[in-house]
RNA sequence: GGUGCCGUGGCCGAGCGGCUAGGCAAGGCUCUGCAAAAGCCUCUACAGCAGUUCGAAUCUGCUCGGCACCUCCA
């Protein structure tokens, strides 16, 4: 496959441009992974099948990429008491255990959770705890180039000096004196010498639990050093696409660049990438606002407005069918509309393997593939590029009904858009169980319980039997070439 | 209060100056013992008001409504 043109809407440069990395054929990219204090929610999920699939179509359309994800394990402070104790110091206190079995705990659950949507595994996945001594370099360096200071044990970023040299707010687009006037002062951060300047290293307190020994005594690393130093040290200090989610702009991905600025002198990424919010009921899904799904509960069904279980390709494809920069709004309703939507895409993928192929096709399998390509290339377009799988879903039901035909060639084709583009770029797949093969082989043998009792003209039988199954959850559908079954 | 984003048919969502995305739901037809599935057909929307233009969902202004960020947040 060759590389095509791709375009990706940049954050900073606020426009769509064309995508060239900076080693043509290399892609390093660097997503800001999840803070692991608590179980990953359905909002988090969607930032991270979002860059899966940006992931995938990169490898797909021929480019060697390094995906780096974080696990942030240490560092960010509690917003409300700011005492100087970690958020993983925190819980463990409250719970009675360390906090690295806390990162553990959570660690485990999001690695499971995303391992049920599919996602691929990052090429790395580094933690803060694990890059101490990075981010304490990175801190020293930048006080040497004179933009950060230490008082008291705890070292600050001296926005008000960076912010002269160079544009702070570009990113986020906020107005510097306004945002001097409107932030908060917090408490126990009196050390520092402005307002916006924010920690780099922080002074452990006699309690805090998670402390490293550093040039200004024992401390843990501050709020968004980690990123900084982690993307520097496995791809350069220039790299390709910086991603995560959108309200990471305004704070954590300004104070990166600050930090990359005043430490090697040039901005971190050359494409800012974010994805929107997931919302509920128009608001956005977080945990404060107590609207958060878990995962599980929504497989199971065990939510109140879920009227039952969605299985994680569903929700994916839910995802897929709006636009990484849009919000999404989720209702059982819409994800009901896209449980049913992939169940038809997916049946149709089967037939297409036993389509039968003529001398002449009518219909235009390149044409749907290039429409296909170019929504893909217009910044990921998942939703045009699913409205033309839709096209080819068409396609193949026509033929299946004798009303169009298509070539062995042009059958080959369309195959194998479907297979890429299903599986490899959107990242779907069947899901089936290793009892799949047996309840299988056990409908069957209903079946044929069924098509006998049809053809005794037994019409009451056969319809218990169809009734019974629908009850227990499996639909039937006659057709020319026999009997079949779906899962409900 | 400041900054930014958004309001698209019953629902979810693309589009971003001309060519009626798509999914789901609903109604009709074909097929069928009846269903289901599948196919075909129907439902032609862009918050409101002005303006720019030969032409606007798409550009501009105003009004109304919603959301996000400014505090950790994907």
């Amino acid at each position: 496959m060759i590389v095509q043109k791709l375009k990706i809407y940049d954050t900073l440069k606020k426009e769509t441009v064309l995508f060239e990395p900076l080693h043509p054929g290399y892609v390093g990219m660097y997503v800001c992974g999840p803070t692991v204090y608590s179980n990953a929610h359905l909002g988090n999920c969607r930032t991270y099948v979002s860059f899966d699939v940006i992931y995938r179509y990169l490898m797909h359309i021929g480019y060697k990429v390094r995906y780096v994800r974080n696990i942030t394990d240490a560092g960010h402070l509690e917003g409300d008491l700011d005492e100087g104790d970690d958020k993983f110091a925190k819980k463990a206190i409250l719970e009675q255990i360390e906090p690295m079995e806390i990162v553990q705990r959570y660690t485990v659950d999001f690695h499971h959770v995303l391992n049920l949507f599919n996602t691929l595994p990052p090429s790395i996945e580094p933690t803060a705890t694990g890059h101490i001594i990075e981010q304490i370099e990175m801190t020293q360096k930048i006080i040497e180039n004179g933009y950060a200071y230490e008082n008291n044990g705890t070292v600050y970023f001296d926005v008000d000096k960076f912010s002269k040299e160079y544009p702070y707010t570009q990113l986020s687009g906020r107005n510097l004196e306004e945002l001097l006037n409107n932030t908060r002062e917090l408490e126990g951060q009196n050390d520092k010498k402005g307002r916006l300047d924010f920690a780099l290293w922080i002074k452990a307190k006699p309690e805090t639990l998670m402390r490293w020994n550093s040039p200004w005594g024992e401390g843990f690393p501050g709020w968004h050093i980690e990123c900084s130093a982690m993307s520097s040290k496995y791809l350069g200090h220039e790299f390709d696409i910086h991603g995560g989610g959108m309200d990471l702009i305004p704070t954590h991905h300004t104070n990166e660049i600050a930090q990359n600025i005043a430490c090697h002198k040039n901005t971190p990424a050359r494409y800012w990438v974010h994805t929107n919010m997931l919302t509920v009921n128009g608001q956005k899904m977080s945990k404060s606002l107590g609207n958060a799904f878990l995962p599980e509960e929504l497989f199971s069904g065990n939510h109140q407005i879920l009227d039952k279980g969605y299985s994680p390709m569903a929700v994916r494809f839910f995802m897929l069918q709006a636009h990484y920069r849009s919000t999404l709004d989720f209702s059982n309703e819409a994800l009901q509309a896209s449980e049913k939507g992939l169940n038809r895409l997916m049946n149709a993928v089967k037939l297409l393997n036993n389509i039968n192929v003529s001398v002449k096709s009518t219909v235009d399998i390149k044409g749907l593939t290039n429409n296909i390509y170019e929504a893909l290339n217009e910044d990921f377009n998942t939703p045009v590029a699913i409205a033309g799988l839709f096209e080819g879903v068409r396609f193949i039901n026509l033929i299946n009904d004798g009303k169009e035909t298509i070539t062995a060639s042009d059958k080959l084709l369309l195959q194998t858009l479907f297979k890429e583009i299903v599986f490899d770029v959107l990242g779907l797949k069947e899901e089936q169980s290793e009892r799949t093969e047996k309840i299988d082989g056990l409908m069957q043998m209903i079946l044929e319980f069924r098509t006998e009792a049809k053809a005794n003209k037994d019409f009451l039988k056969s319809d218990w039997i169809r009734e019974r199954l629908k009850e227990i959850g499996f639909e039937i559908k006659d057709s020319k070439e026999g009997t079949k079954y779906t899962i409900l």
